[in-house]
DNA sequence: AGCACGCCGACT
DNA sequence: GTCGGCGTGCTC
């Protein structure tokens, strides 16, 4: 058994052979082996007395990281399960997963976790030997001796001039330096508020369901009190000294809140956070801290699914909904779904939330796979579901993207001191430079878009691909000079609202404005302090943020949306619409949504006005059925792209071929082309499979994605398989 | 994906 | 004569 098997980080969907070189590499542990003239970092998968590979031509692996733990072997499978089901090269995806510390060539360590302890000198000197005036260093001193040791987080919340007074300490040996087998144990928790009915009955009906696998969907308008849910099984889960849980969360900026929340809740338990925003080190230290059980509560974004955990009992998947779940390049996994299957695989009960349920999982409920549950009542009491409006644009003609009703609106929130909001649905909202002689707009050069004004900096910016020019002076197709830019981007709104309330203090939100590191954080401070008026913004500004004095939201252009040929725009415009509506008026003032549109009668608003997401979901629903689209059918969609079309064209030519020759039950489109024809300089096209159920999809995509592998013609393309595509 | 090998065009 | 363009093919 001296061969092993080794996953690597290649597009090929094999596994690469090695002699052990007399080691006792493990399966899961990490190893550095020659691979052509390079030497990479390769996971052992298996260890076996034969290969495949003619033996005499097997290299030797160059070292293992015998100290490191191994990757356990439900990791491994999960993994191995999902570069099946999604036709990603396993060693791709193996790797990929993993913190990218462990793709180095170092050994990866759990570091020490300092703390530290009083020095016998200290002890016996008693308090007296510390400065009266120094507060800080007694206020450490007295911490310090009920305990053996304290790490620096405990420290940290003593006294904000914690770090000095150490070093004083230190200085004067009353204090050295420990290891910490766990994080110091200090402060009390947050008491937890108590539950309506709803949440009380949920809770119970979670814990009764027990600990096997179990798919619970609770469906909660916006301030029904899930995190309290969420809270009340967590607390539930530690119960049990080794148990752990994993917490998804979407890839926002809501995160620093929710951690808060969490500390202050279980400030005795260790808590890790997996989020893009960490550094490396930090997300290393994590992932080896849920490894090896420390970690009682992974709270992460999409990628820490995969995180590996000894012990886990719970997964909880926050606005299952969420469009950030689903990664869009290299594997294109959906980490909902994935949380699914792990939590399958480890037989332990996953609890997925959402005030808007993703079709797909809402149908999932309807037909008993999973267990509904519904908070109805608001947990805070004093929160008003705010009246929802539609201003009909067309006898109410909007100047500037403004009707006359949303203006007056506004003036009476200015005149009472109250806040408003703006929503700007982003899409096809961004000024443009258009000429007004010819109808010209100006184009991006590598893409199938349109070129963004950017007024303040004098440029003009794809927002695809990044490319910036300047305005050109005069049209290019007829000359004209008098080029201006047109729509209603958000800098160009918040200059119409400056004409039409001059004595008001407009905040823009948007990607532009928020990009400096705390810009959210004081944006969040300025409206707590009432230092703005209106706030003008895009998505960023839908989701979690609360602000009591805030008591109207007009939402610019919905219509687009309304008619859209994408068939999910509509599910998810009612989910934005819901979230922003929930930012008025929480608190004790009711609030006012007033959305502008062509199309008032649309079903869409009567649903949202009763906020009534079954009723719309269950019409979805039903024009899905008629129409065979997703969640009547599974879908996976080829995709292909370069530099230019002709390959592209042969390359989906002979897929559909090949397609065609499989005996199977599948439907084949047409090959199309996406809204985005052109991106960063590449043609693209596609072509979208259905199938009747998910194994038949699966059965089919075996075969044939294999045999596209072995066409001469794929290499000339760019080419990957998006399985349960949510973009076309 | 990398990386080497290899076969043709423009240069110190 | 060589440097380097990127097409082709392989990696246990």
């Amino acid at each position: 058994m001296n061969i092993l098997r080794i996953a690597l980080d290649v597009p090929l969907a094999t596994l690469f052979d090695y002699l052990d070189g007399g080691s006792a590499a493990q399966v899961g542990q990490r190893v550095l082996v020659p691979f052509g003239a390079r030497k990479v970092i390769g996971i052992v998968i298996a260890r076996s007395a034969t290969s495949e590979f003619e033996t005499a031509r097997l290299k030797s692996i160059i070292r293992v990281f015998g100290d490191e733990p191994p990757i356990p072997p439900a990791t491994l499978k999960l993994l191995a399960f999902c570069a099946d089901y999604y036709q990603y090269p396993f060693g791709q995806a193996l790797l990929a997963a993993l913190p990218s510390r462990l793709r180095e060539a170092q050994p990866a360590i759990l570091s020490r976790r300092v703390g530290y302890a009083l020095t016998e000198i200290a002890r016996q000197g008693g308090e007296e030997l510390i400065p009266k005036r120094a507060a800080s260093q007694r206020k450490l001193y007295a911490a310090l001796r009920d305990t053996d040791a304290l790490d620096s987080a405990a420290l940290a919340l003593l006294s904000p001039g914690w770090r000095g007074a150490l070093r004083a300490m230190r200085e004067k040996n009353w204090v050295r330096e420990t290891t910490l087998d766990q994080p110091s144990a200090t402060g009390v928790a947050a008491p937890a508020p108590p539950l309506n009915a709803d949440q009380q009955h949920t809770v119970q009906t979670i814990l009764d369901g027990g600990g096997d696998f179990r798919v619970w969907l609770l469906h909660g308008i916006t301030g029904s009190g899930k995190t309290e849910v969420y809270m009340r099984l967590l607390d539930a889960m530690l119960a049990d000294n080794a148990s752990q849980a994993l917490v998804l969360v979407p890839e926002i900026n809501l995160t620093p809140q929710l951690e808060a929340r969490f500390r202050a809740r279980f400030p005795r338990h260790s808590i890790v956070m997996l989020h893009s925003r960490m550094n490396e080190s930090e997300r290393l230290q994590g992932w080896l801290r849920a490894q090896n059980g420390e970690a009682r509560i992974v709270i992460g974004t999409r990628l820490s699914v995969f995180t590996p955990m000894k012990n886990p009992a719970l997964v909880i998947v926050d606005e299952e909904h969420d469009s950030s779940y689903k990664q869009q390049d290299a594997m294109r996994y959906s980490a909902r779904d994935v949380a699914i299957m792990r939590a399958k695989m480890a037989d332990i009960p996953i609890v997925l939330g959402s005030a808007t349920p993703a079709l797909e999982t809402w149908h999932n409920a309807q037909t008993g796979r999973y267990h509904l549950l519904t908070l109805s009542q608001r947990a805070v009491q004093s929160a008003a579901l705010p009246a929802l409006r539609c201003i009909d644009t067309r006898p109410h003609h909007a100047q500037d993207g403004l009707s006359q009703p949303l203006l007056v609106a506004m003036r009476q929130r200015l005149a009472r001191g109250e806040q408003s909001l703006l929503f700007i649905n982003r899409r096809g909202y961004s000024p443009v430079l258009l000429c007004g002689a010819c109808g010209w707009v100006a184009p991006c050069a590598r893409c199938s878009s349109r070129l963004v004004v950017h007024l303040r900096e004098r440029k003009l910016r794809c927002h695809h691909c990044g490319h910036e020019q300047r305005p050109p002076l005069q049209c290019p197709s007829c000359g004209n000079p008098d080029l201006h830019p047109t729509g209603h981007g958000t800098q160009r709104l918040e200059e119409t609202l400056a004409r039409h309330f001059p004595e008001a203090r407009i905040l823009r939100v948007d990607r532009d404005s928020m990009r400096r590191k705390n810009a959210i954080k004081d944006m969040t401070a300025k409206v707590h302090a009432n230092e703005v008026d209106i706030l003008v913004g895009t998505q960023m500004l839908a989701k979690g943020h609360d602000f009591p004095n805030l008591t109207l939201v007009g939402v610019m252009d919905t219509d687009s949306a309304l008619f859209s040929p994408d068939f999910r725009a509509a599910e998810r415009l009612f989910a934005q619409l819901l979230q922003v509506a929930g930012r008025a008026g929480r608190a004790d003032k009711p609030g006012e949504v007033l959305i502008q549109t062509n199309f008032p009668d649309h079903a869409l608003f009567a649903a949202l006005q009763k906020q009534d997401y079954a009723q719309f979901a269950q019409s979805l629903l039903e024009e899905r059925k008629l129409a065979h689209f997703p969640p009547w059918c599974f879908e996976a969609l080829l995709r292909a792209e370069a530099t230019h079309l002709a390959p592209v064209q042969t390359f989906l030519d002979l897929a559909a071929r090949e397609a065609r020759e499989i005996k199977s039950k599948i439907t084949l489109y047409d090959i199309a082309r996406p809204q985005m024809e052109r991106l960063k300089g590449m043609e693209r096209a596609q072509l979208l499979a259905q199938a009747a159920s998910r194994q038949a999809l699966q059965k089919f995509l075996q075969t044939w994605v294999a045999r596209l592998r072995a066409l001469p013609q794929a290499s000339k393309v760019r080419w990957s398989v998006d399985v349960d595509p949510l973009e076309y």
